[in-house]
DNA sequence: CGCCTGACAGACT
DNA sequence: TAGTCTGCCAGGC
């Protein structure tokens, strides 16, 4: 579990709210650690929610590919079999990485940069 | 307990 | 944006 502003928030319970979280992220779109953790209420344990992605149920069809850190780096390769695996995932998407094998924030970034994407996919 | 580590983030340079 | 340093939280030792 963990502690925030002095509450006790039960550990599954986070993860339950981690886990809808990021079924909510559109499709063709990308979320940071953080803003998931912000989602759920607590802005600054971005670290758990990652640790709560690699546990993740398999029965969710949890879209977890969708959700990487701030500068847009796609995840370890132990976390989907490799990122060539969570790359093309995207790609089917339509996201779209630049040449240094990122994905575009300026153009996928869920909730911060959609006034200037025309196309959204959900 | 303290210390180290990690699918992270923010402020600064 | 990249690099660096610092903050945060949970978990393992």
């Amino acid at each position: 579990m963990i502690t925030y502003n002095g509450e006790r928030i039960v550990d599954a319970a986070f993860a339950e709210q981690v886990y809808e979280a990021v079924a909510r992220i559109p499709r063709g779109k990308v979320a940071t650690y953080g803003q998931i953790a912000a989602q759920v209420g607590d802005p600054l344990a971005g670290r758990e929610v990652g640790h709560i992605m690699s546990c993740a149920p398999s029965g969710r069809n949890l879209p977890c590919h969708r959700v990487v850190n701030r500068t847009g780096a796609l995840a370890p390769d132990y976390a989907f079999g490799g990122q060539e695996k969570q790359r093309a995932l995207l790609e089917a998407e339509g996201v779209t990485f630049l040449a240094d094998g990122r994905i575009d924030m300026t153009l996928h970034l869920w909730g911060k940069y959609e006034q200037f994407n025309i196309f959204d996919m959900s």
